[in-house]
DNA sequence: TCACTTGTTGTCCATTTGTTCAGGAGTCCG
DNA sequence: CGGACTCCTGAACAAATGGACAACAAGTGA
């Protein structure tokens, strides 16, 4: 008889005496990573219904019957995922209060939007095409999370300007528009680096790009670039 | 022996006396557009790789096999979209010069851009896709008339910026974060919805977003809104 | 060493996929 | 009507796909 395996349960390294004998091994680790990251590239490139299992596994330099023993099944690789990116992503974006200087908060904002294009292009894509195929997996997400997320930072914004601190722009669309317009470096980059004739991006492109964005977002809100 | 299909000819309604003793159906015109219209859906939601003949053959209402009849194979089907699309683009942006008024040009190419997202969302999802996919079909398009596109466009807002016209920003990025906030309403449409708690888009939104956008926008570029 | 858990992989299978094809139905004009 | 052309479609097929499984290898703590 063969064991159940493991299940593609959540990494659980440093967390010994739970029942199990054994800690479950550094191994599955290093492989869950190595599948994860290979994933993150078929999914980005080819969206849910279009990556095939096989395509991860060559990717990860695995056979295929490897990867289904950690992930028992698309689906579940599909979403441990997106808890990594959604993890990521939380860990990165800081509070924003009302009692911050609106100019240094939208600025951090951006900046820190498109630094998250240029370290993780892939995330930002596979996001991307989730939400244009109609969210399937993240739909509960988006309602509940992000929905909170997004008014928490809109009622701050409003704040600002009923304290006469910003211009009287709508706080929900300008997240959008901050939203969009970083985010396009990610997932258009090709066709950036197309449209400009390069082979590739390089950390000052991205520079440029963030204070463009702050200049002219800030300006439009009636705000100054602070120093 | 079988005739040769005539193999997804372009359209060629009203075309007759080429040698042809039948004008090539209405028949074939309404079912090509059937087609197309279910492919736009298919390969938006799915991608290249991700859509079926057979999903969208059951979204036409027409049996597989009748499909390829029309169009050869899967590739043929989607450039043929892509033609269509391409087409319907450039039929709607007009060309900039440099004694327009920067801030009516620039406010009518985002209200534009905002409609096409309002009137075409899949087109723009489709296009999306394709984008994030590493355009693979489009990447000729990206690098010669795409780019071309822009730097027409780039070259007049320079020239504006060099008669004081608008503040001194980046040409091609301001061209890029057009792009994106607008393409944004169409590509995450859900996120949208979920995030504003809306079961749909109306009219309205539209206008909301198109009036903020023009609003930042053209302040951000040291503009004043056209009355 | 032993007993047991964890990790590895080749093989098999039902289903789906893109595509071909042959034959037939429908349409149109003289 | 007849014949030329257009349109339609069920059947067939090789390749690919997601997944199940059983046998085996490696690791681990006693």
């Amino acid at each position: 008889m063969t064991k159940q395996p493991v299940a593609d349960a959540p990494s659980r390294i440093g967390h010994p005496g739970n029942g199990r004998k054994y800690r479950p091994g550094r191994i599955r680790e290093r492989n869950r990573e190595k599948i994860l990251q290979a994933a993150e590239q078929e999914f980005a490139q080819h969206g849910y219904k279009g990556a095939t299992i096989q395509n991860i596994a060559e990717r990860a330099g695995l056979p295929k019957s490897n990867v289904l023993y950690y992930f028992s099944n698309k689906k579940r690789m599909y979403s441990a995922m997106f808890d990594d990116i959604l993890a990521r992503w939380n860990k990165v974006f800081t509070d924003i209060r009302p009692e911050d200087d609106p100019a240094v908060a939208l600025s951090t904002f951006i900046r820190t939007k498109v630094e998250m294009s240029r370290r993780y292009p892939l995330a930002s894509r596979l996001f991307a095409m989730e939400i244009i195929q109609g969210a399937p997996f993240l739909l509960d997400h988006l309602r509940t999370n992000m929905r909170e997320w997004v008014r928490g930072r809109a009622e701050v914004m409003q704040q600002w300007i009923n304290d006469g601190r910003m211009a009287p722009v709508d706080p929900v669309q300008l997240i959008f528009l901050i939203w969009s317009s970083t985010q396009h470096y990610a997932d258009f980059q090709v066709q950036i680096l197309m449209v400009e004739n390069k082979a590739e991006y390089e950390k000052r492109d991205f520079d440029h790009a963030a204070d463009f964005l702050v200049e002219v977002i800030l300006r439009g809100c009636g705000l100054e670039k602070p120093t």
